[in-house]
DNA sequence: CTACAATCGACAACGTGGTTGACGAAATGG
DNA sequence: CCATTTCGTCAACCACGTTGTCGATTGTAG
């Protein structure tokens, strides 16, 4: 027979070593580049907010997270410059959060660090493997890329 | 040319999406067995108490947290009855943290349900292409299968 | 037009899990 | 014998999530 399997316990620590990696190198650079502060949970809520803007609660649907705490993450996001609440001319009730150019620049840099990241993962692994390990990861973790739920999982109470 | 590359965040998304859900399927599964309360947080730090015992300030180290965040981490295994503190005999100041049958109990069955877990994706991906996952994240996530840094990668504080 | 329901955003209280700082008790070493 | 280090714990604080409530506004009957 074949080598022996890994112990089941080993996946899930090489993927979240691996999501670490990522993550804290890419606030590790933008730091460098002028984003210091920056948490990974702002960089997925900025993700989400979009280019249009949003409401607290439409950002917290997308963040599978309670509309308060979206708007706890806005607070932070507002205290750090990178996004601006605006009444809803339409709408009374509705405060619209729209990225700040300074939020954009997080952005783009994120976007760029990341497919940065993911160059020097295909250098070690070799395009082609890096995207079966892509596709894989696909297939069995599949979802939208940004219904993330990100935050969450690890302090998820039970009540 | 080939088909376009993966933007690069979708790589850490992927991870923390498959890590996510190997870990809310073992707990899902755990509380089935009669481990409910169970957290991830909980069993990583089951796992590094080891079958020896530890100390509050060696498991900070293999946590890669303090010593006091260790020691409310003993207090709510303790509550759940999973470790047990006994007193050094050798060394008045420190407590011996062991894991009781019950503590024992939850490590196998997260070893098991694991390993099913694992059996699942490969027959998903195949075992072959699992396996060249898992040597793929080794490469690029090095590190001891067990000095994890789980908890403090989300609510790291840079001050 | 008015009354009722739903929605949005905010406030409060709470739980969890992390951090630092400080401190007493015990071991260690000059 | 005294100074330093180590261990465990307490207290305060921060980040991030939760639920419950509530006023203001909008939408929808009646």
């Amino acid at each position: 027979m074949a080598s022996t399997e890994s112990p089941g316990f080993e996946l899930p620590l090489r993927l979240l070593l691996g999501f670490r990696a990522l993550v804290d190198q890419l606030n590790a650079q933008l730091a460098r580049e002028g984003h210091p502060g920056v948490r990974p949970v702002h960089g997925f809520a900025l993700q989400a907010v979009g280019p249009t803007g949003t409401t607290a609660v439409e950002l917290g649907r997308r963040l599978g997270v309670s509309k308060q705490a979206a708007g706890k993450t806005i607070d932070a996001l507002q205290r750090l410059g990178y996004v601006q609440r605006r009444d809803d001319p339409a709408d009374a009730r509705r405060k619209v959060v729209a990225i700040t150019p300074r939020g954009r620049d997080c952005l783009v840099r994120s976007a760029r660090i990341f497919d940065e990241l993911r160059r020097g993962w295909a250098e070690v692994l070799g395009e082609t493997r890096l995207r079966a390990l892509e596709d894989d990861l696909r297939r069995v973790a599949p979802g939208e890329p940004l219904g993330v739920d990100a935050p969450g999982w690890l302090g998820a109470a039970d009540g």
